[in-house]
Formats: C-alpha cells, structure tokens, sequence
DNA sequence: ATGGCCATAGTGTATGGA
C-alpha cells in the first residue's frame, strides 16, 4: 500500500496539477489539506474519474482536508471530537484495514500569538485524541498524514539560526511533536537514509525552492504496527518545480 | 532595503500562510 500527503494550497487552483500528479504516483491513499474549498464546491466527479473515492472537509476561503483511496473509505471523522474547532483541519477514516487521520496544524503565525496559542492547544487536544485512536485502531495501525506547521530538528530547517526559535521550529511546537510520538509513533521520513537538506516546503518569494530554502514540515507518522511494514519514504519534489506549483511538496511511503 | 510571493475575496487592498 502507498501513502502520501500533499498540501496542495488550494484544490481549485492544484486541481490540474492533482491529477498530473496521480498519473505518475498513482498511490492508494493521498491526504491532501489547504483545500480551500467549500464541500459544494469540491472536484469530487473529477477525482472519481480519475479513480479515487474522495471524503472531505471544508469551508471558504481558509483549510480544508481530503482523503482521496483506490479502496472502500468507511467510518469517516470530521474533526476531533475532543476538540471544538471551527476550522476544518482535521478528517479521519479507515481504508484497506488500516486508520488514516489527515491533519492540517495550525500555522501559529507567530510565537506569543493568540495563533500560536491555538496551535498548541490544537495539539495538546490531537494528542489526547491519538492516544484514545491508538487503543482502537494501534492493532490494526494507525496513520496520521499530514502538515504539522513543525520542524521537528534543525536538520529539517535551510538556516536553523535564522529559524531558532521561531513559530515552525519553537521548543514547545516540537514538544508538542515529540508528544504525539511518544503514544508509539514513528516519523516514517526518518525510518531511511535521506538526502541532506531535505524538505517539504519552500517559501514562493526569494527564489526560496531555487535556492533550497525550505522546511521539512509534512510528515507521516505511523504507528508502531505499521513502521514494522514501511519499506520506503521520499519527498517527490517533482511537482514543486512545475508551473504555478504549490509551496508544498507531497510526501509518500510504502507499506508492505 | 528586514521586503520580496501566492491565494482569496472581490475590484481596494487586507488577511493568512510558513
């Protein structure tokens, strides 16, 4: 089984690039966030078409996920139910035996913000929630795929001086990250010898891709059933250098 | 030079993203 996560900045724009994109990786469950659409405004004849069944949450404008599977999508979860949020950042379902949770985390725009204090509680409520789906689902396995908004070392930053201490790479973000990992989850990216400098997200201004001035900050996290199954992790940084790209890169894994 | 870009809403220019 191939996974993969994407945040695509907008499905009505990426749409052509979503379906490129499926041509070449035609993966067996893609999590996509920053959908941005409203759920009568979502592409769902089109994915169809192309193959997939499609759930999703949206609202205008802001956010937004979709978890898009060549097999049957069954008890889907819109949000987390230990949290009340207006935001649509957060759609659960089971594929092919195994729990998915597609998360798009709070930017947190600014450390000291009351963004950021949103971020953090977002995810305090996320772990408290994973740790409930984990006596569920952790037999069978559990997925959580995803944008954190969270570098989780320096070595997933270009310049971590200039990042120190900053909303993305801030102590309490990674915290917050390494508590989802000690319920018994595994960053699948870390699982395997990877480039240097690898990342996932680039800033559109600066020539930011160009130059490789980015962030890891898409993640799977897999629980332990399932780190025992995956065989492979990449960042496909194809589609970033194509025409009017998003500023994230997907990521995939396999599971044996 | 401490910004620069991009998407959205909407038709000016602000907000949010990361």
């Amino acid at each position: 089984m191939k996974i993969a996560t994407w945040n695509v900045n907008s499905l009505k724009v990426r749409l052509p690039h979503l379906l490129q994109w499926l041509e070449s990786n035609p993966v067996d469950v893609l999590c996509l966030q920053e959908t941005k659409l409203t759920d009568n405004k979502f592409p769902s004849a089109e994915i169809n078409a192309a193959g997939y069944q499609v759930v999703f949450s949206g609202q205008k404008t802001y956010n937004g996920v979709a978890i898009l599977a060549r097999l049957p999508i069954t008890d889907v979860v819109k949000n987390n139910p230990r949290f009340e949020d207006e935001q649509q950042r957060i759609i659960a379902a089971t594929i092919g035996g195994v729990r998915f949770i597609c998360a798009y985390v709070p930017n947190g725009q600014a450390v000291g913000t009351d963004k950021y204090a949103y971020k953090l509680a977002w995810l305090a409520a996320l772990r408290e929630w994973l740790g409930e789906e984990l006596v569920r689902h952790g037999e069978q396995g559990l997925a959580i795929l995803g944008d954190y908004n969270i570098a989780p070392q320096d070595r997933d930053v270009h310049d971590p001086a200039l990042w120190a201490g900053q909303v993305l790479c801030s102590d309490l973000e990674r915290a917050a990250l390494t508590g989802l990992i000690e319920l018994g989850m595994v960053d699948a990216f870390r699982l395997f010898e990877q480039p240097e400098k690898s990342f996932s997200w680039w800033d559109y201004r600066q020539l930011g891709y160009q130059k490789n001035k980015g962030l890891r900050i898409d993640h799977i996290l897999l629980s332990g059933a399932l780190a025992k199954r995956c065989s492979a992790c990449a960042i496909d940084r194809v589609p970033r250098k194509w025409e009017q790209p998003s500023d994230h890169a997907p990521v995939l894994a396999t599971l044996d």
